[in-house]
Formats: structure tokens, C-alpha cells, sequence
DNA sequence: AGCACGCCGACT
DNA sequence: GTCGGCGTGCTC
């Protein structure tokens, strides 16, 4: 005597490269809506779903349908333009629907029960909107200068999608909270969503967003969603997101995923920023999926940047505008920007890891009580240990890499698989007790500036002193907070650290930034390095003098120091007169005539296996099989032979890949899709392969 | 991806 | 005689 059914369709969280149906379809008494979280039986366990819109082709059902197990009441079902936006994603990323809608939900809420999620919900009531607005409590007393204006204006009377180019310190972030606020007071629901590229730079923001808008809104109208938040947090988080309650999600390059049903804004601030690429599971671009999820729902889209990616600058191109591009030249109250300083490497003592003439520089600052940057992209003491009697290199025993050596704790690390090991005494081939550090990290050139400025005074009449800000030294919980609290307090002169300390965060009192070994772009393999350290040096340069009054009172110009063999690049012609345009106008240029993005469109296929040779057979079978089937979509996609990766073996795995390119996004669309089939069907004759995964629009070749 | 089922070595 | 190795195959 079973309960009468209807088939209701579901989907659950099937892997990747699962060949089971996108969509699944179950037994329950009534019919569900689409959207609605359920849990239901899949093979031996039970899982999470989500029941979806009917499937378009009648598929082939089973004949017999297991029923849902449980409904979770309660919560509003997840709207249709969120399910568009997956299954977009999910389409244009080539991954499953389920594995990209499910992976979206907070992780905590893939666990709950429909019990538990119940006693949640009434533990947080749907909590009461806050009473909107005693206007005079609007904080709009702040004035916006004629640019920031122009640019609001721009925005209200506009469509978008919008590229806010704005120099560094040129306010660009005021400009962010006006059209928040101005989209928000417009439509008392209304729901804006504001992504940073690092978790980061979270805090500050929301800071910012929460001095401005708390009052007007209350406390529980802004949340914050990233991946370093606890459980419980984020799932209070997308759930005040999913009810309406937040007015303003903050967040990284996740929060594109979340669900705002009233969604009316999106800003993408620092839009060039490689970060808001997901690097695993679906391999998402945040910023890509911001321009197409405000299209679909008819929001706004704000993409703000000093240095904008090439596919944006090229897109806002007035010659033939898809974005409106809006430019904000001038630095607000943030002094000057600084002036470049190109040191010839070849015209100074061999081997100096610091030119003479910048020690000088950084000394007078010092002394002057002024702070300093010192930038290196690689942590430890140095990338390899050396034997000279033998050869011997600290080579990672499961990585085509060599391990690092860290000073501080004594150890050899490989940053490709993480093993580690005590720093051997002697050479372990030939016992030789002389092995001796090639090249350099942060760790030493903290040491090494520690030991040129030992004699520095600084007008407090302290020794000078140096620090260091790198992923080793902010691992612990809070870590990072405080040695920027030491920095902003003036208890460190000069900073020494990797790329983190180049993005976002305002140090007031720098005067000098320098680049100690940039050179490693200029001639990289990958084409879209040069891009990457021309942001890199304005960013940097931009942390230079920010603070108008000091700059005045002390007389001294911002600088950003670059040591280089190459002083005769373009690049740095560019970087002289901070002129991204012209940078921009050079590199796309290059890449047009190159037939490079944004000129075409790429692909990676990439396979893993347990030797090179049998990664590389899997990608040629996978070629020859889509020639072979005449896919469509192929006459138009230009497939590259397979590659070794340039770092070829990462944790005894054999890494190769093979690229994919195409003028029309569509065939190279297609053919993908097509692919999926015959590239299931491939794997299982290749016995060594260990996985196969796509990358469309890869941000590294 | 899980988690089954399914056929071969060292234990009670 | 069983417990358990991970090879391979499916999930409405």
C-alpha cells in the first residue's frame, strides 16, 4: 500500500566526469518546485539535492524510481535565475550540473538534515529587514570629486556592464559605495554583491562598507562569504544572502555562486586579479561569471581596476564598446605617484643582491623615519642547495622541482607537494660538508637588509628594523592582522615580502617601494606574464606615498625601485609614465598579431598519469579520437600537440597538457561538449592515466 | 567521488 | 576456514 507518486527531478552531487545523468529523477507523493532542497537516496548513501527544472530531451528513465527521503522545509526554493547561472557555469566549465550546483551551498548545509536545518532556521529567524532609513542618517555628506561624479553619473544613466579604470588611490572604492548605495536606496530589496579578489582584503572592506552603511541599513544588512570563514559562519552568511536579510555579500571569487534573489549590482573590484580564476573543481572565472549573471538578471556591473586584464581593456575598446569603459586618472588626496627608478643590473658589483644606490636610498629613508617595501615573489632563504664538489641539487624526490631552503627552522621544502625534510649537514652524494644556497628568498633578504642597515638610526633614535610578510610567517590564525598593525604602528621600517604585501593594503608612511628581481616575466613562456608584472609594479608602486600630508611635511618623493638586466623593455618605458594604455595598446597588439587572447579563445585539456609518456598518449588518443569523429565545432578549433607542464611532475604524478584554440568561443564551446563522451570512453583504455581534467579560458598555459 | 561488489594472501 | 587488499563499475 505505497503512497501514490509523481517522478520529481533532482540533482545530486555527481562527480566530474561521472557518466550518470546530469539530472535524476525520484518518486514523492506531490510535486516539488524547482530549487527545493532535498535529500534522497544514491546508491548506498543519502545526499543533498536540488530538484530541477524537467529535463529538455525525455531521457531514459529506470524503470523504477527510488522515492525522496526527506524535504527541507522551510527555506525559500533556490530561484530560477540561480539556476540559470549554474547551470551556465556548469555547461560553460564543462562539470557536472550537480557537482556545480551543490558545491555552490555552503559545505554545512550538504550535511544537515532536514531536522536540523529546521531547528537552524527557527534559531535564526528570517530576521526582520531593518527599518529603512531615516534619510538623515545617510552618510552622504561624503563629497566625490568632479571624476568620482562624473563617473557616478555615468553609472545612473547607463547600463553597463562598466570598466572603472581608475589609477591607483584615485578613489575607486568611494565610487563602489556610491553606486551601492545608490542602487540599494533606489529599490528597498535590493541586494548588491561586491567580490575581492583575496580573503585578505575582506576585512578592511567590510569595514568600510560597514561604517558607511550600518547605520542605515543595520548590522545584519552586511555579510561577508569566503573560504576562510568557520562552518557556522558561512552558512548563516548564505543563508541571510538567500533570504534577502543581507543587502551586501562581500566576498571572494565564491560569493559569484551564492544566491541573491534580488541581486541588482555586482562589483568586481582589482578585475584583473588572476585569484578570482578557480583553480580546481570547476574552473570558474568569478569576474566572467559576474559580466554574465548581471546580463541574465538585468543587474549593473561594476569591473574596477588600475591596470585592467587585456580581455576587459579590449572589450571596453570605444572603436567597438561591449563594456563602458569610465576613467578616473587623477590620485585623490594620495599625494603623487612615484617616480621609477631603474637600476641596470649589469652596471652594478656582480652578485649584489642590492644595488649599492638602492641600499643608499633605502638608508636615507630610514633615517628620515619613512617606511619601505621591498618585494621578492619567492619565500624561504633560497630555491636550491648546491654541492660544488658533486652537483648535487636539493632536488624534491617526488617533483620535477628543487626543494626550498628555509632558514628559519632549518628545512628543505618542496612548495609543489609540501614534503620537507631537516637541511642535510653535508652533500648526501658525496659528503662534502660545503653545500651552499643558490639564489634568493625573502628569508634572505630580510637577513641581508637586517645586516646592511644594522648601524641605521631612525629619528627615534632606534636601530632600524626590518620584517617579513610572506605566507610562511601569516600561517597562523591572525598573524597577518598583526604584523600590519607592527607596520602601520611604525615599529617596522623596512617590510620585506612576496606579492600579498603588494595588493590592497595601504601602508601610509612607505616612500619607496622596490622590486628587487623582476625579470623572470619579462621572458617568460607564459604569454600573459608581462601582464601580470606590469600590474604587479603599479600595484606596488601604487602602495608608494599615499598619504598626502606626510609625502608634503617630509619632502620626500614616492619612488618604486626596480632592479633589472633589461632596463631598455618596454614594459618599463610604460611603467615610467604609469601609462596603461600605452602598455595595453603594445601588448594587444602583440597578441592580435600573435592570434592570441582576447583575439581567440583557448582550452586546456590536461592529464595526470603515472609517467609522462602515458599522459601525453591519453591527450594524442583524445585528439585522434576527435578527428577522427569529425566533432563539430573541429574545422574551427586548432588543437596544439601535448606538452609536459613546466613543472612536469608534481607528488610522483606525470603532468602534460595540450592546448586548444579557436576564434569562435562557440565551436570551441561545441566541440568541447562534444569531446566529453569520447574522452570518458578514452580513460578507461589508458591503465596508467590517472585523471584528465578541462580548463576553459586557463589563465596560465 | 563514494561505496558497493568481487576474487586472492596472512591471521584466529 | 575468515578478514581484508584495492581493481572496476554504478549511482534515478
Amino acid at each position: 500500500m505505497s503512497t501514490p507518486a509523481v517522478p520529481v527531478h533532482i540533482v545530486v552531487p555527481t562527480p566530474a566526469h561521472s557518466s550518470a545523468a546530469p539530472i535524476l529523477s525520484y518518486a514523492h507523493d506531490v510535486p516539488l518546485p524547482a530549487g527545493t532542497l532535498v535529500r534522497v537516496p544514491l546508491g548506498a548513501r543519502e545526499v543533498l539535492g536540488i530538484t530541477w527544472d524537467e529535463p529538455q530531451g525525455a531521457g531514459s528513465e529506470p524503470p523504477k524510481l527510488r522515492r525522496v527521503a526527506a524535504v527541507l522545509e522551510g527555506l525559500a526554493p533556490l530561484p530560477a535565475p540561480w539556476r540559470r547561472l549554474v547551470a551556465f557555469t556548469a555547461r560553460y566549465y564543462q562539470r557536472s550540473l550537480g557537482e556545480v550546483a551543490l558545491s555552490a551551498l555552503p559545505p554545512s548545509l550538504r550535511e544537515l538534515t532536514a531536522d536540523q536545518l529546521a531547528r537552524r532556521l527557527r534559531r535564526v529567524p528570517p530576521g526582520t529587514p531593518a527599518p529603512d532609513a531615516d534619510p538623515a542618517a545617510s552618510s552622504e555628506t561624503i563629497v566625490l570629486s568632479a571624476e568620482q561624479q562624473g563617473a557616478a553619473a555615468e553609472m545612473d544613466a547607463h547600463s553597463g556592464p562598466f570598466l572603472l579604470f581608475g589609477s591607483t588611490g584615485s578613489g575607486k572604492t568611494e565610487v563602489y559605495l556610491h553606486a551601492v548605495q545608490a542602487a540599494l536606496t533606489r529599490d528597498p530589496g535590493a541586494q548588491a554583491l561586491v567580490l575581492v579578489p583575496e580573503i585578505n582584503l575582506t576585512p578592511q572592506l567590510e569595514a568600510r562598507f560597514r561604517e558607511r552603511f550600518e547605520a542605515l541599513w543595520g548590522a545584519s544588512a552586511i555579510v561577508s562569504l569566503h573560504s576562510a570563514m568557520t562552518p557556522a559562519q558561512r552558512l548563516r552568511s548564505w543563508l541571510a544572502a538567500h533570504t534577502g536579510q543581507a543587502r551586501i555579500v562581500l566576498g571572494t571569487r565564491m560569493a559569484i555562486l551564492a544566491s541573491l534573489p534580488r541581486l541588482v549590482l555586482i562589483v568586481v573590484d582589482e578585475e584583473h586579479d588572476a585569484s578570482y580564476k578557480q583553480q580546481e573543481g570547476a574552473r570558474y572565472s568569478a569576474r566572467d561569471l559576474a559580466v554574465w549573471r548581471a546580463r541574465d538578471v538585468g543587474a549593473r556591473v561594476i569591473l574596477g581596476s588600475a591596470t585592467p586584464s587585456l580581455e576587459s581593456w579590449h572589450a571596453s575598446d570605444p572603436a567597438a564598446p561591449r563594456y563602458q569603459r569610465l576613467h578616473m586618472p587623477a590620485r585623490i588626496g594620495a599625494g603623487e605617484l612615484p617616480r621609477l627608478r631603474l637600476i641596470d643590473m649589469s652596471q652594478q658589483p656582480r652578485k649584489a643582491v642590492f644595488a649599492p644606490p638602492l641600499i643608499a636610498a633605502i638608508t636615507e629613508r630610514v633615517q628620515r623615519g619613512e617606511q619601505c617595501l621591498v618585494l621578492l615573489n619567492r619565500r624561504g632563504f633560497a630555491p636550491v642547495l648546491h654541492c660544488g664538489a658533486c652537483g648535487w641539487k636539493s632536488g624534491c624526490p617526488h617533483c620535477s622541482a628543487t626543494q626550498v631552503f628555509h632558514k628559519s627552522d632549518r628545512t628543505l621544502r618542496c612548495h609543489h607537494c609540501g614534503a620537507a625534510s631537516p637541511v642535510p649537514r653535508a652533500c648526501p652524494d658525496c659528503g662534502n660538508p660545503d653545500i651552499l644556497p643558490i639564489g634568493r628568498g625573502t628569508e634572505q633578504l630580510e637577513e641581508q637588509l637586517a645586516q646592511l642597515l644594522r648601524n641605521v638610526i631612525t629619528p627615534q633614535r632606534r636601530a632600524a628594523r626590518v620584517a617579513r610578510i610572506d605566507a610562511d610567517t601569516t600561517r597562523a590564525r591572525g598573524a597577518l592582522k598583526a604584523q600590519l598593525a607592527q607596520m602601520h604602528a611604525g615599529d617596522v621600517d623596512v617590510l620585506v615580502g612576496t606579492q600579498m604585501v603588494a595588493k590592497g593594503h595601504d601602508f601610509r608612511r612607505v616612500t619607496l617601494v622596490a622590486a628587487v628581481q623582476p625579470d623572470g616575466a619579462l621572458f617568460s613562456s607564459d604569454f600573459r606574464a608581462p601582464e601580470r608584472l606590469f600590474a604587479l609594479l603599479m600595484q606596488a608602486g601604487g602602495r608608494a606615498g599615499r598619504d598626502a600630508r606626510y609625502m608634503k611635511a617630509q619632502q620626500s618623493a614616492p619612488e618604486l625601485w626596480v632592479q633589472t638586466w633589461h632596463p631598455e623593455h618596454p614594459l618599463f618605458a610604460a611603467l615610467r609614465g604609469h601609462d596603461y594604455p600605452a602598455f595595453a595598446a603594445r601588448q594587444l597588439a602583440e597578441r592580435e598579431a600573435a592570434g592570441m587572447p582576447p583575439f581567440s579563445h583557448q582550452a586546456l585539456l590536461r592529464a595526470d598519469a603515472r609517467t609522462q609518456e602515458a599522459a601525453q598518449d591519453f591527450l594524442r588518443a583524445a585528439s585522434e579520437a576527435a578527428r577522427t569523429a569529425q566533432l563539430p565545432g573541429m574545422d574551427q578549433v586548432f588543437l596544439y600537440p601535448p606538452v609536459p607542464l613546466a613543472v612536469q611532475r608534481v607528488a610522483n604524478v606525470e603532468r602534460a597538457q595540450m592546448l586548444l584554440e579557436s576564434h569562435h568561443r562557440g565551436a570551441l564551446q561545441h566541440l568541447l561538449a562534444a569531446w566529453q563522451p569520447l574522452l570518458h570512453a578514452e580513460r578507461t583504455r589508458h591503465r596508467a592515466l590517472v585523471r584528465w581534467l578541462i580548463d576553459v579560458d586557463p589563465q596560465a598555459i
